[in-house]
RNA sequence: GUCCCCAUCGUCUAGAGGCCUAGGACACCGCCCUUUCACGGCGGCGACCGGGGUUCGAAUCCCCGUGGGGACGCCA
């Protein structure tokens, strides 16, 4: 039987970290075993789903490479079917409306915590009941009274619940809409889903959805319930922590593999590898080796993570983020050396494209002023012989490559009797405004000829005025 | 409150009874490399929630506590 997993996200907010994993999971499942990943829109809650949801939802899987099979499939294109099973339900007993109004259950919840039990319904229309002028009725499902639905789930392990705990659900509103439960399992009966991974908060939903399942003569599916991730407090991912829209990372700067490798390790491991590609992930990844605690997301380790694929993609493909991130910053990409060769210059000194994009900023415009501190210590009397020999070495330089530049600059050191250090910080300093940069030759490289020459005009200027 | 789940360094994790004086990674701190920054290398700091069992032997199995999380909606 090929394996089918679905994701299935409620368009009534953006696409966030947590369910982003979920996603992640899904698919790598699906890939793994050569099976199917589904993709469905849980949008049977008309006043919360909207289509900018529905639109974060598709942009942030496409971003991402997590292509689906099939679907998307929008559950509020198949109330029809719903509809059908709910009126065979009613027919055969499995169902029946209720006319409590939502003050009664208000109540009935408050006294059933004031007796030390659970707030649920009482099942007072289980058997029939009058009709009632002016309620509409909603359907519930009948639940089984006793006996245990056993969830056999994959990185649980066997849970155990008793019926006696579950009361009869709302499978269809008052104005007849049906709700989030039963939908589920109609869909993953009719799409035929083998497997369903979702989050650690749907492992109380199993229950009833078995019971479900089996008033609809369909086997339930393997279930694999996974471990939330949490904030830093320690509490379910929300706005506070950074369950922002998946987009944002990738306006931050993040590679989407980097994205996927930092998540792919959130509850599941491969010894001790760390760093993974979509190839890697995708011909190990196992529902076995998931674990069932919960875990904190930590930015700080998304970064380096991220630098790591940074470090190993191709610059050819680094060069366009770069060209966004600076005209993201209000820069001109074009105004400067070429992408590939700053990104190549770069790659080690960013955890992020926008912090790339940050330190090229004086090979795209002219800086500011010096950086205090490096101007201090790097741009003072003694700086000038060095300054001016260099201003003059280097107008003669004909090829203005990183290997004939650097030589120029270490040929003006020895001429002087200098350490290095003596002549190259007091021109990076010129050169970009403060004391780190690159390789010496790379950065006059990627300020280039015209630019250095005048950057060190302006330094000499600077260190008259010093007096 | 009731039910369900979970529990190894600050964080992510390895560990499926002896290989554990508990390994790796992030972060942090040193040192090295070095013209600076970074990358890289080396080292340091740092954990089995508590108590009972089972066993020759427990981070690993069982029980009880404790702590945390989740669910309990005409949301999904």
């Amino acid at each position: 039987m090929t394996v089918r997993t679905r994701f299935a996200p409620s368009p009534t907010g953006v696409l966030h970290i947590g369910s982003v994993r979920t996603a992640l999971f899904c698919w790598l499942y699906a890939r793994r075993q050569g099976g199917d990943f589904i993709l469905r829109i849980e949008d049977t809650d008309r006043e919360r789903s909207n289509q900018a949801s529905v639109d974060a939802i598709l942009d942030g899987m496409a971003w991402l490479g997590l292509a689906h099979e099939e679907g998307p499939f929008y559950q509020s294109r198949r109330f029809e079917r719903y509809g059908e099973v709910i009126e065979q339900w009613l027919a055969q007993g499995k169902a029946y409306r209720c006319y409590c109004t939502r003050e009664e259950l208000e109540t009935m919840r408050a006294e059933a915590m004031a007796r030390g039990g659970k707030p649920r319904y009482d099942g007072r229309y289980r058997n029939g009941g009058d009709p009632r002028a002016g309620v509409d009725p909603v359907i519930r499902f009948k639940n089984p009274l006793d006996g245990q639905v056993i969830v056999d789930d994959a990185v649980r392990g066997t849970v155990v619940f008793d019926n006696s705990e579950l009361d009869d659900l709302i499978i269809a509103r008052s104005d007849g809409t049906p709700t989030y439960n039963f939908t589920v399992i109609v869909d993953d009966a009719d799409m035929a889903v083998t497997h369903v991974i979702r989050g650690d908060d749907h492992l109380n939903n199993t229950p009833r959805q078995i019971n479900m399942l089996a008033a609809l003569g369909h086997p339930a599916p393997r279930y694999a319930h996974l471990p939330m991730i949490n904030g830093t407090d320690g509490t379910k991912l929300s706005k506070r922590h950074g369950a922002i829209n998946v987009l944002d990372y990738r306006d931050m700067g993040f590679l989407p593999e980097a994205l996927l490798n930092y998540l792919v390790r959130l509850g599941w491991s491969h010894g001790d590898q760390e760093i993974f590609s979509i190839e890697e992930m995708t011909a190990l990844f196992d529902l076995d080796a998931v674990n069932a605690a919960a875990s904190t997301f930590n930015f700080e380790k998304l970064k380096w993570v991220n630098h790591q694929h940074i470090m190993a993609a191709e610059p050819a493909r680094l060069a366009p983020l770069l060209a966004e991130q600076l005209r993201r910053q209000g820069l001109d990409p074009n105004d400067g050396p070429p992408l590939e060769y700053t990104v190549v210059a770069l790659k080690e000194r960013g955890q992020t494209m926008q912090e790339i994009a940050e330190r090229a900023h004086c090979y795209y415009e002219e800086f500011e002023a010096y950086d205090d501190k490096s101007a201090k210590q790097h741009l003072r009397a003694a700086a000038s012989e060095p300054l001016t020999a260099l201003r003059e070495a280097l107008a003669q330089v004909p090829d203005w490559t990183e290997q004939d530049t650097q030589a120029a600059v270490e040929a003006v050191a020895e001429t002087l009797a200098l350490k290095m250090g003596k002549v190259a910080q007091p021109l990076r300093v010129a050169l970009v405004g403060q004391a780190a940069s690159p390789g010496i030759g790379t950065t006059l490289v990627l300020v280039g000829r015209e630019r250095a020459l005048k950057r060190i005009d302006r330094a000499l200027n600077y260190l008259v005025t010093l007096g």
